[in-house]
DNA sequence: GCGACAG
DNA sequence: ATCTTGTCGC
């Protein structure tokens, strides 16, 4: 009992001097020059979320789509527990061990052409967000897109859907506030590995057309949510049973 | 020095 | 993230 998904990774930090150690190592493993893959090349992406219980139980969720039709293409879910606890900064070491279960367990599409995080990439202390971890883990190119900034500084976008701003620390471009939907507040975009920040966008907006969030993040959180959900109906009389399984779409 | 800080 | 009711509006 009690097994944390930690233990799936190898040299998975546990502590947040180390955790604060691997990012600066990280920073060097990230792809942060080309382009990157553009509208053309881009088939399917991948969104990614967790959904935490009370008690260190989550859900992590993978969903791929098509990127013309945002169609659902492959579905998985990780049902586990982390013991590393939300740290501003160190998130990655929370929610990634999770993810990369829930990624695995893709059967029809294993490899998107993009992976988008919700949260930060270089956008970031030690430019060392979700999105560089986990594009420097799967080798894919992805990025984030947050919901609210920290310690950055912006301008306020234009009104209109598209319309977006430098999103800066110490004068240091680190991503973009993109306003995803007219006279809606904007969404943070910041790139992690493999792809730039142009095509990010990009992908960003043809993702998030009539909801201020890429569909990739709010199929993703819908799904690890359900999840969470049923594995709670499921244990209330079976505890412990169904942890570290992972579901494929059927 | 202390607190705030993606989810 | 999670805890939570109704309510306004497309």
């Amino acid at each position: 009992m009690g097994e944390s998904t930690s233990a799936e990774l190898p040299d998975w930090p546990r502590t947040e001097a180390e955790a604060v150690a691997a990012q600066e190592r990280l920073r060097e493993a990230a792809d942060l020059v080309g382009p990157g893959p553009g509208p053309e090349q881009v088939r399917t992406v991948a969104g990614v979320d967790v959904a935490y219980a009370d008690d260190g139980g989550l859900v992590a969720a993978a969903v791929v789509l098509d990127a013309a039709t945002l169609t659902v293409l492959d579905e998985a879910v990780h049902v586990g527990r982390t013991d590393f606890p939300y740290v501003p900064g160190l998130l990655a070491f929370r929610e990634l061990p999770s993810v990369m279960a829930a990624l695995r367990g893709l059967s029809r599409h294993p490899r998107p052409d993009v992976v988008v995080c919700d949260g930060y990439g270089v956008a970031h202390p030690r430019r060392a967000g979700l999105a560089v971890h986990l594009g420097v883990l799967t080798g894919l190119p992805c990025f984030g897109v947050a919901k609210t900034p920290f310690l950055f500084e912006y301008a306020q976008p234009g009104h209109e859907r598209g319309a977006w701003t430098p999103l800066t620390i110490g004068g240091e471009q680190v991503g973009r506030a993109l306003r995803t939907r007219a006279g809606v507040k904007p969404v943070f975009v910041s790139v992690g590995s493999r792809i730039g920040l142009d095509n990010a966008c990009a992908l960003t907006l043809r993702l998030a057309r009539t909801y201020r969030q890429p569909e990739t993040t709010r199929r993703a959180d819908r799904l690890a949510r359900r999840g969470l959900a049923e594995h709670r109906g499921r244990s209330a009389g079976r505890e412990g049973s169904g942890e570290g399984k992972v579901t494929p779409l059927s």
